[in-house]
DNA sequence: GTCTATAAAAGGATAGAC
DNA sequence: GTCTATCCTTTTATAGAC
């Protein structure tokens, strides 16, 4: 087989592997893993049955593959953030807003992180991700509280519940926005960061 | 039949009837509608397969009764809550601590209404009612923000995205405090709500 | 590489005995 | 009223032709 081929055919692959997984992030991210069907998924895609079975060894497999990226990007993000120069209350707002940027659009990597995270019928593998990288974000996410109340622009609590509070009402305002998406300002950035610094009115 | 015995097999039915909807909350809000087989309902109650079938016509009935004794439940109180005196700052924190205190020991129900809210994979019926009850939820804590901005003791910001901010965070925090069972004093209640709240120092 | 047809497995629902 | 055995539909996975 010449290499001119081999490079083409490899392209179609990658292509094919492509279009599969962004079908299988977004059905699954919507219907979650137990109630997303290969046929979903390649309906989706919109390819026949059983090509996806030449990528993919299995519905667990492509499911692992997506948690993998969900979890691996959304560490790489709050990392980067969180290491990077401005004060505590600065970092904060500025993950908090790439966040709620980067889930505006599509919010299936977020759909997906958040069910493996929580959900007790993804597959086992998922799971074991999952746990691996959430205690490292919450980690990420308390050192990050740690200094800010050191430098007194946060209040005084137990920086792994504060972070363990952050990382909730994130959740749970990103979750309501991807069902109220033409909602215009929302959420309030400021508002919500209220509730780790100290009082001071609303400018 | 004598009426004697056609009141002890009421009983028994009544009986049993409850075994299963317990059985199936667990479950059901532990695994999703999708991923809860009826098997693993009837093994959680520990009765035989085919006797669900006695008492319920099919697994989405099973569900739909659920979620609808969630949605009622949780609009009765809230309403009663709400409607009760005090000053609307009183009432949001006695509306918050009696959600956090009664989804404290289980919090299936809790689970179940949020689901149904959120997925697309829930029987059809479940989710007409689930729509109609959080329009009314909605309602109920809009006006109660509402009052509150009137009052002067919350900040002026849009009531229905004010709303909506309340149960977005209930959502995150709750659904943390499941997985994180042990913590405690989680969340901090008057915490939460200085989100919504005036600047005035911690006491 | 891609498709259609088919096998194999899982899960929901029913039948009939006790 | 309750159970076990069975049916039947759905869904995952494979085979084989193009």
């Amino acid at each position: 087989m010449s290499p001119r081929i081999d490079e083409q055919n490899q392209q179609i692959r990658d292509a094919r592997k492509q279009q599969l997984l962004e079908a299988g992030a977004k059905v699954f991210g919507e219907r979650g893993y137990a109630g997303t069907k290969v046929s979903d998924i390649v309906r989706e895609a919109q390819l026949s049955h059983g090509l996806i079975y030449h990528y993919f060894a299995s519905k667990e497999d492509i499911y692992i593959e997506l948690a993998r990226t969900a979890f691996t990007t959304s560490y790489e993000t709050i990392r980067q953030v969180v290491e990077n120069g401005g004060s505590p209350y600065e970092r904060l707002k500025e993950l908090t807003e790439g966040i709620f940027a980067h889930t505006a659009g599509s919010g299936y990597f977020f759909l997906i992180a958040l069910q493996t995270n929580t959900s007790k019928t993804v597959p086992e593998e998922a799971a074991a991700i999952s746990k691996e990288y959430s205690g490292q974000n919450l980690q990420l996410l308390e050192q990050l509280f740690r200094e800010g109340q050191k430098q007194g622009e946060f209040i005084h609590a137990d920086p792994f519940k504060q972070a363990l509070m952050y990382s909730s009402m994130l959740n749970g305002v990103i979750f309501t926005r991807l069902t109220y998406s033409e909602l215009e300002d929302f959420p309030q950035v400021d508002q919500i960061l209220r509730i780790f610094t100290h009082a001071r009115e609303e400018e």
